[in-house]
DNA sequence: CTTATTTTTTGATTTAAGTCAAAAAATGTC
DNA sequence: GACATTTTTTGACTTAAATCAAAAAATAAG
């Protein structure tokens, strides 16, 4: 799905507003491996992914961990660093070859001066990531390892199969060797 | 602080808004351990704390445990159920009497209706929030239990006076024992 | 002030998950 | 296909935090 019908899903906005994001939004291709954004500066752009799979993670002083991982029709940005224009702590990476729409949080803002209606499409975007983001915490807080796997299998079963295990155990926040386990079985 | 002074403080809204939304929000007095709104139902009200605090927890099979903390100038509902239109699962509770501003979910939504430029608030409010949770979601995927307790004195020494340690212990994903043994200096 | 209730602390023990190390399997490259 | 690299699995061991139980301290109520 494009940018456009996603957020014309969302809420209804003028002609004027889409043609205007259409022309100020870019396209991007990204092969595997390839980095979108490196942590330690602002994440100026809001990833729209047509295709492929992007994940965030953050590098502690010996490994990567998994914090999110995105595939095609969904969101992928450091939303905190987006949001707050804050610098981040996370770094995009390309998990699949990828074709993504982005637009600047510039733009974005020049949007929502232009067009007032569309100051809601950024308000109901953020509320569909807060309640995944509670959700997620509420997982990681009452519930055990096997649980949590478990439930993401349910959830987001296209994402099991596509990623790898060692940044699914992190996005789950468990290290691989017990994800490794879990699927075998041993708990 | 009042929530008109909060909402301009976030941004410029027209005298017309000002006056619609001080004549359509409520206000309400609660006493200490007074439940302000209760898990299965839709959350409908987005408070604000004028002066007290709130707390929200979740009811398991054998205990409560608290999800968030508010004190004053702060807001407090059950976001996700107040944005998602779902039944919530956690509870809203006085921690100390608490005088609040409340506006509901329809009233809220008239007002962005009405006047457009406010639809910015809602999506203000919630970057606010939604960057607070990803702060916590990190701290509890990477941090330890003492870190973590660590960093709540830092960020928020008068909820640590205030609050009692075993919602303080909810909050932070450990259990009370262990926030007692982290204070005694025992770890 | 005295008693009841709630909250916090301390002790002993268990356990889920992490760590360290190495083998096995899968994937990529020439 | 053969070799190198990455990913996943398995094993032995450790550990942070949970659990269970009870005492001590603090707070509330009569």
């Amino acid at each position: 799905m494009e940018l456009i019908s996603k957020i014309v899903s969302l809420s209804s906005i003028s002609s004027n507003a889409t043609e205007w994001l259409t022309e100020n939004m870019e396209s991007f291709s990204f092969r595997k491996n390839e980095i979108v954004f490196k942590e330690g500066s602002i994440c100026r752009y809001l990833y729209y992914i047509n295709e492929g799979m992007i994940g965030g993670y953050t590098q502690t002083e010996d490994k990567k961990i998994c914090n999110w991982l995105s595939i095609e029709n969904d969101f992928a940005t450091s939303y905190y660093s987006f949001i707050s224009r804050k610098a981040s702590y996370e770094t995009l990476i390309c998990l699949e070859d990828s074709q993504v729409q982005a637009i600047s949080y510039t733009k974005l803002h020049q949007l929502y001066q232009l067009f007032p209606e569309t100051e809601r499409i950024g308000r109901l975007i953020l509320e569909e990531y807060y309640s995944r983001l509670e959700e997620r915490l509420i997982s990681i807080q009452f519930k055990s390892a096997k649980e949590r796997y478990q439930l993401l299998c349910d959830q987001r079963p296209e994402l099991i199969k596509r990623a790898p295990l060692g940044l699914i155990a992190g996005y789950l926040g468990i290290n691989q060797e017990t994800l490794s386990r879990i699927r075998a079985g041993q708990h």
